[in-house]
DNA sequence: TATGAATGAGGCTTCATTCAT
DNA sequence: GATGAATGAAGCCTCATTCAT
């Protein structure tokens, strides 16, 4: 099944492995726009030129690193959304919480480097957009099951995921204030409760006398 | 009162502002970490030494931008907040997104600037805050005044400014998918929805099973 | 006679000749110095450590490309110079400008090395040697038959044959305008018209005044 | 006048002809090719940033030079061409190989630099198109009085200037045997006598035997 | 023989910052 | 105040060459 590497073919991988390693932890701890290569490679231990044996340039490595690690954090913070909606809702967003506070600083240089080079804005956008068309595919099912009022759905696929990534971003990685007095869970809690009521909500425009 | 000024600083102050004239125009063009002193001073028509008489350097220059442009654009952004609340919602929400469709430019590097520097991003929180604490302010109104459910006001009104900011990044400055298929009114009106329920909605965490 | 090549000797000989194959094809198109090692052995598909098993550098297989090369090239460009005189040098001349218009990628490449190591200089000298030497001899000849005036044979067959060979560069390869609205032919009969009359020529020093 | 300079102004003129000067003299004694940046800053004494205040890069020094000096060249190698055609001649010619023997280097230089790139090659043509102008006009004018017999005078001109500026790169910048062992005198009278004829030749193409 | 990963020297260019004028 | 020439550190990238496999 494996195909069998000879012992070139895995000392070259190791090598690439140990340049990504690297680099992931230079990027993670300078950013993306203080990250040089030749910080990538003292970090990697290997000759400076070895670095461009494996990579074009620094965007190169970068953006193998983001369908890497993005997707894996986009994944990770998928809860299966099964049982009682709130709470399938409530996992998620804990969970997508979860990731964003562990994977910090993966996540700030990701929101640097973004703005870097439209090929990075690129890949961003197209690493996060499954995780928009799921809530955007849910949603459309809830209205066509009759389940909530008609809506967008597909803006409102964007504005929630937005509310809770910039949320997290803001709060998680810029760490401001409300999240250092609120646990993850107490934030995850309120941030479902919007949600919920963003989308089960039967409120109508004229305001909320006509609640039921 | 104002004290009377010399020639000579009238001068400096009329090259001050041709200085940070010229570097609002190159950053928004190029963006904070393109954007290079020579350049600045070459658009400001003024000797390259010359920046160093009113700034410390790229960060001070755009320090100074943001504390007039960023809180110039949150403060176009306000609409009074009077009449109907929906309303009132509504079009607080087209102006801001108004202004983001305006001022591309300036946000998305505002947005880049944020993760060059500790400072300017302290500055850039600086500059939000009063935005936030607006809504927040606004929310504890309503739930002192028993209008809406109890909800942790704070993290609501950083979760739901958050999610009106960056949906309008995403899509206004970055320019994704739905922007360009819906008008901005459209829009407006999908978030204010989207809003609206999430504040005045009665749904609670056991309901909507209940709802189908 | 011939040694029997083993099996390995036969391998190598062709590597060798694969990596020279390449290397000319190289040479020819991107020029002397814009060369690579790893450029010819991608040309040659081998491995970039395999050309030093055949050669010492970049100019150890130009030297002996110059040797194989250029040396065909003056021995194509040789007409075999019997019959009219006349036209057994535009002959010869036609044939040379006819070489340079086939392979003036060689040329050019040859004439670029040339000025890149005192060793490629002198190698090149060496295979146009016998081609003004050439010159030289028919010239003695004549003079010694009496059939042309008294002249420094060695000086004029270098100065005609830098005449032929410097045009046939500047205009063949290096497209200067006269070639372009001349054919191969007529440049060729001006230029046995001017070396002929140059050869064979009776006027001396102080005569034309008196042709006027 | 002159414009009046400050100080300012005279310096930086100053470095400018350093750094001219430097690199005239490092093109010399290295060759185009293996000339850096660097090597010029070292030369004259000036910060390496400094070189590309004055000048874009290597290429572009290279060109200035070249219309400095190629002009002067091509211009000092002009005698006045009056008085005895075949003394006029000689004299040009004897100016020509003389400044070919007083700049050696600059010459290699140029005819190396030449194969670097299409723009010092067109440089390089237009320096030198004046001065086969100038036969080609000379010729003309001499078939136009009758004086010679009726040629292509634009080819005859390349060719000539081609014979005389090829013979004296190989002879006295690569110096080829015949230079050693003769005057530049003796030579230039060689090479008059050869261009003389092959000018006021009056052998026709069907052989040296209708010659008069 | 052949391979190709690794090395590291070397050249290029940009720019923030200083300072004499 | 204003100027702009000069500096030199810092990053980028390419390649010739070596050597373990």
């Amino acid at each position: 099944m494996a195909p069998p590497l000879t012992k070139r073919q895995q000392q070259a991988a190791a090598t690439a492995e140990q340049l990504l390693a690297a680099a992931r932890e230079v990027f993670v701890t300078r950013g993306y726009v203080a990250t040089t290569v030749g910080a990538i490679t003292e970090a990697a231990n290997t000759a400076h030129g070895t670095f461009y044996l494996y990579f074009r340039n620094k965007e190169d490595v970068f953006g193998r690193l983001i369908k890497d690690v993005a997707a894996e954090m986009y994944r990770e913070a998928q809860a299966p959304w099964t049982g009682d909606p709130f709470e399938a809702l409530e996992l998620a967003i804990r969970g997508y919480l979860g990731v964003f506070a562990a994977h910090g600083g993966v996540w700030r240089c990701l929101m640097e480097g973004l703005h870097q080079s439209p090929v990075l804005e690129a890949m961003w956008l197209d690493v996060r957009r499954p995780f928009i068309d799921r809530i955007d595919h849910n949603l459309a099912s809830l209205v066509a099951a009759g389940s909530v009022r008609e809506l967008d759905t597909t803006v409102a696929a964007h504005a929630l995921g937005s509310m809770v990534e910039w949320f997290a971003f803001t709060h998680l990685v810029l760490g401001m204030p409300p999240a250092e007095r609120r646990s993850l869970d107490e934030v995850a809690h309120s941030l479902t409760d919007l949600w919920f009521n963003a989308v089960y909500g039967r409120v109508d425009a004229k305001g909320p006398r006509s609640t039921s």
